[in-house]
DNA sequence: CCCCATTATGCAACAAGTTGCATAATGAAA
DNA sequence: TTTCATTATGCAACTTGTTGCATAATGGGG
């Protein structure tokens, strides 16, 4: 049950309306937690039933563009929800299931998927050192501006993972493989 | 959609039964793959229907035990799912919504939950460790040993990622809230 | 022998994620 | 002015994950 709390946090951090939303969840929250717009607006429904959440007047423009607002009790509930105890969420990956598969049926075409994710983790960590650099240098910054830069620092040290990781599997997997050089 | 690709794995490791299975996703396959006996029963049942499995003549023992074994066609689809394209899984971990709650909200108990956590990826590690010790050393092993160490060594990587940033979320935690010394 | 605990299987209800499709409102281009 | 594209919201169906509960079979203890 995060949805409702990351649409609190991403509301606290600057009220909007449910398509800027979906857009900040495709780009800056979609870093470290994915939503659609079919889930967004069920959940931004139920919060505002909830009373959590409070609909401000619509705006002018394109659509019916509608922002929102978190209420005292909805803050409270962030509060609550933040500082509870909750067990860590265990290492699931389907590479993981497809290396022991192909362990056990012999050599298939992963290799070429994992160079490919390769490239695409050594993209994302170049971006997020990009942005480390844009937006994290300088004096010391406020709590929230730490707290913030760890957040971004938790999907560099995820996309060094699984750049590593690549390197060592494609070295595994092109060892011992005779169709490959 | 890979529950049944897991399955199928397994299956393909060592043929056995549902409520084996259920044990071992609770234990090793469960260290990189996660799933309930509902789940494996439904999804045991939809594999046999699709031809990709068959039960073998029921055991003897308690229960009612009847194991499964895996067909060509299951043998066929597995190797096809293993090789083809996918595209890599955002982090998305709620943790990362808590920092950034509490970075708008202002100090809660989490440093608390992060030190178990702490606690808890060190212990993890030291499983793993050992499970690396007692399985993963000696002479040149075989490609499907490799390949089962790599994905030993995806959860080793993992865990160290989160025991290093639970240490520096800590620090940004307790470093600037005047209720902790 | 009977009873209880354990093992094995599985139905059911609900939540959360995924994908397809739809309507309403507006702005820009022809 | 009309038409089309874009923006914004949202319903619906399905899949996958989570939790509760249930029945059947067997073994062990009293």
């Amino acid at each position: 049950m995060s949805l409702p709390h990351a649409l609190l946090t991403a509301l606290l951090e600057r009220p909007c309306s449910g398509s800027e939303l979906a857009g900040r969840f495709d780009r800056s929250i979609g870093f470290f937690w994915q939503a659609t717009h079919q889930q967004i607006y069920r959940e931004l429904k139920r919060l505002e039933e909830q009373g959590w959440i409070a609909a401000l007047a619509p705006e002018a423009g394109r659509g019916r563009k509608r922002a929102y607002q978190v209420l005292p009790a909805g803050r409270e509930e962030l509060r609550r929800w933040t500082g509870e105890a909750r067990e860590p969420k265990p290492l699931r990956d389907e590479l993981m299931v497809r290396l022991r598969a192909e362990a056990v049926i012999g050599p298939t075409d992963l290799v070429r998927d994992i160079e490919s994710r390769l490239a695409q983790h050594l993209e994302k960590l170049a971006l997020y050192r990009e942005i480390e650099r844009r937006d994290f240098t300088g004096d010391t910054p406020s709590r929230q501006r730490e707290l913030q830069h760890l957040v971004l620092q938790a999907g560099v040290m995820a996309e060094t993972l699984w750049v590593d990781f690549c390197r060592e599997a494609i070295a595994v997997l092109v060892a011992d493989d005779p169709n490959k050089p």
